[in-house]
This record gives C-alpha cells, sequence and structure tokens, in this order.
DNA sequence: TGCATATACTGAACACTGTTTAGTATGTTT
DNA sequence: AAACATACTAAACAGTGTTCAGTATATGCA
C-alpha cells in the first residue's frame, strides 16, 4: 500500500512547503500584514488550496510557532552543555536574550503575538514552548538543590528567570524603550547587562 | 471670538467621543477586531467623519493609549505616597501588577500591542508613559542613594524592575503559562509572589 | 482496457476591513 | 441675500479571511 504513504507524504510536503513560505513572509512582514493569498501566491497555488490544509490562519500560525521553536532550540544546541548547573543557566539565559535580539520577528511570533487560542482548546494542551521551560526548570531545579541561587521554589524561580528574559526582550521589541534616545547597540548592550546582573543578584 | 473657541471645544468633545467609544470597544474585543466601522456605528456618525479628526487608526491608538495611561495613573494615586523609597517602590510594583491583573485588555494596549509608530516618529518623542517610567526612576534613584538595594545604576534598576513586572504580567496576558494548569486567581497570586520576591531579593 | 469514484485544486463569491473622494447640506461672514 | 467655509456622508477602492460549487486529474475496480 505504497501509494497511500506517497499521497500521506505529498500532503506533509506541501504543509511544509506552506509553512517555509508562511514563516519567511511573516518574520518578513508579520503575521497581520502577512495575507493569505501572498502566502498562496508564493507557493504558486490559489489561497483556497491552503484551507485544505489549515482550517484557518490560527491553525497555521500554530504550526509555524512549532518551526519557530525549533529554530531557537537549535541555537541554543550550538552552546555545549556544562555540568555546572549555574553556568547552564547563564547559558540559557544569554542564549534567550540572544535569539531574541537576533530574531525579534521569530521571538515575536513565539512570545508576544495573540496565542492561536481555537487551536490550543482544541489540542487541549499547547506543547509548544513546553520542553523549553522544561530545559529551564531542570536547570533551575538543579540550582536551588545544590543552594546556588536564593531562590527556593523551582517553579518561582524559572518563573521569574523566564519573566525577566521576556519582559527585557520584549519591551525592546515592542519599542517602549523609545523614551531613552538609544542606538540599537546600546539598548542590545543594556538588554544583556540587565539579565547578567539579574543572574548575579539571584546567586547566593 | 467666542465663536472659534467654541468650534475648538466641539471639536475636542468629538475626538473625546471617539476615544471614549474606541476605548470600551478595545477592551471589549481587542485592537483588530475593533473597526472603524463599529466605532462610527457606536457613536452615530459615518466612517468617514472619523477621518476628519484622526489621520488614521493608529492616531486614535495613540490618543486611546495615552488615555489609558490616564487611568492607571488614577488607580496608582489611591495609595498613598510613602516618604520610605523602599515602600514606595514595593507600591508602585503591586499597583502596576494589579493594574496588568485587573485591566489585561487596557494592559494590553499600553505594553503589548505594536505601538503607533507612524505617529510616534511625527510627534518625534513618546511621551505615552514616560512620566510612569519617570516615577519609577526618581524612586529608584532615591534607593540607591540611601544604599536599600543591591543595584548601582539607577536605570539598569529600574528597566530590570519593569521589565521584571512587565514580563510577569504579560506572559499572562498572552497566556505563555497556559503550560501549568492553573485557575485565574493561582495564576495571579504566583505572579504578585513572584513580583514580591524579586523586591526581597534586590533589596540590601 | 473502460468506467466510476475519489482526490486535488481553483474561480468566484461573501462579508468584512482601512481609507479616500466627490458631493451635499449646514453654518458663518460679508 | 450671496459667497464662502465647515461638517458631514454615500459610495467606491483595494485589500482581507473564508467558503463553495465546479473541474480536472488520479485511483480503484470491472
Amino acid at each position: 500500500m505504497g501509494i497511500l504513504e506517497r499521497k500521506e507524504r505529498e500532503k506533509q510536503e506541501m504543509r511544509d512547503n506552506i509553512i517555509a513560505a508562511a514563516i519567511t513572509m511573516f518574520t518578513e512582514d508579520g503575521y497581520e500584514k502577512t495575507s493569505i493569498r501572498k502566502i498562496a501566491e508564493k507557493i504558486e497555488y490559489s489561497p483556497a488550496t491552503i484551507y485544505l490544509y489549515y482550517k484557518d490562519k490560527d491553525e497555521l500560525l500554530y504550526d509555524v510557532q512549532h518551526e519557530a521553536f525549533d529554530r531557537m532550540a537549535i541555537e541554543f544546541r550550538k552552546q555545549p552543555a556544562s555540568t555546572d548547573p549555574i553556568k547552564r543557566l547563564e547559558h540559557i539565559m544569554e542564549n534567550y536574550i540572544e535569539f531574541g535580539i537576533k530574531e525579534p520577528a521569530l521571538y515575536d511570533l513565539m512570545f508576544i503575538i495573540r496565542s492561536p487560542m481555537n487551536v490550543v482548546e482544541e489540542k487541549h494542551t499547547w506543547t509548544n514552548g513546553d520542553d523549553a521551560f522544561g530545559v529551564l526548570f531542570q536547570c533551575v531545579t538543579e540550582c536551588i538543590e545544590q543552594g546556588l541561587i536564593r531562590y527556593k521554589d523551582p517553579m518561582q524561580a524559572s518563573l521569574s528567570i523566564w519573566a525577566m528574559g521576556h519582559g527585557l526582550v520584549s519591551l525592546d521589541i515592542r519599542c517602549r524603550y523609545k523614551i531613552f534616545e538609544l542606538t540599537e547597540e546600546e539598548k542590545a548592550t543594556m538588554i544583556r547587562n540587565a539579565a547578567h546582573q539579574f543572574l548575579e543578584l539571584i546567586k547566593t
């Protein structure tokens, strides 16, 4: 029955085709400004075809987010994992911040944009980004066990660390630092320093 | 020349009329889902009329943001200002978090939504929220002067405190805590605790 | 092989969106 | 009363997400 498998494969190829076009255009022009019609034009199909593979634009966003998380994971793996949990925590923070600064459009899609709730409701759980938080949580847990940071509750600590990273990056992406007149590079340095300083302060 | 003043007053009344309708509908249905046509219908004018008072939807958003900042300021003033800067800092953080939890739609408009850049470029500076940050900065400066917190640079400290507050609130508003299955109240408590704990950790 | 059926795709439409423009009343000035 | 300015709107333009009837091709069966 290789014919069914081929069809399934072709279906997935088409989906990948759509995702590839979508993620490029989403990152270049943003989610709102990228229309289904433009995506369709790029992959040289009619707009209606996309609706044979995705029931709406939100469901497509969900898959694009998944792809974005994969790309972030690739970026993260470039740094070798240390055995020292505090070093690992520093790497996680640095990587996260660096990803946000280098890929603001992807970061936006993953963490700032209104999440595709209807899809999430359907799939019941929102796995996108679950793993990433799991890695942080694991690392923080080890830090606490070894008494390396001043937090006691690993959940509160992980959450706070994530919130600090996200706060610094997302305020920049959404241009809330406009008040201080800084160049892009100065802003990036400021963010990196603030993140680094935060980790210094929570160390025992 | 009272007639010109009356016209100017009427013009402002119309603007206020539009802002009032817009802020209600933005907070109820969100910015994207609120169309100029619907706002026009609510104030019982034609859609084109709105364009006599605002050159585009972004310019309207800018004024609505201003109104939202005013409402936040009112909320903040309910708490009496303490002479102890550390107490004041705690109040600022609590108020900020509380505002985000109680008025997520307003918070979204002010801090998460893509800011109306074209308008900002025109007015050259983005005054919305400038005062608010100024208050925080002043307070943090006093804390540092009196050696009450472990930060040295008031700018870095203010920024970090703001980022922590914003990170905690905005991740919640954009449903990124979906991974942990918590009730709204449990999430709110978690956020409040994390913010409080952060301030404890930066105290000397 | 020929025919019925399932699959993949599309053109055209629907109901919306932000925005512009030409035209019409109304109010003000001379 | 005539000339002008102001306030407003109907209608249109170009775009959006989405649906649906119809077509053309590929598949399964006789």
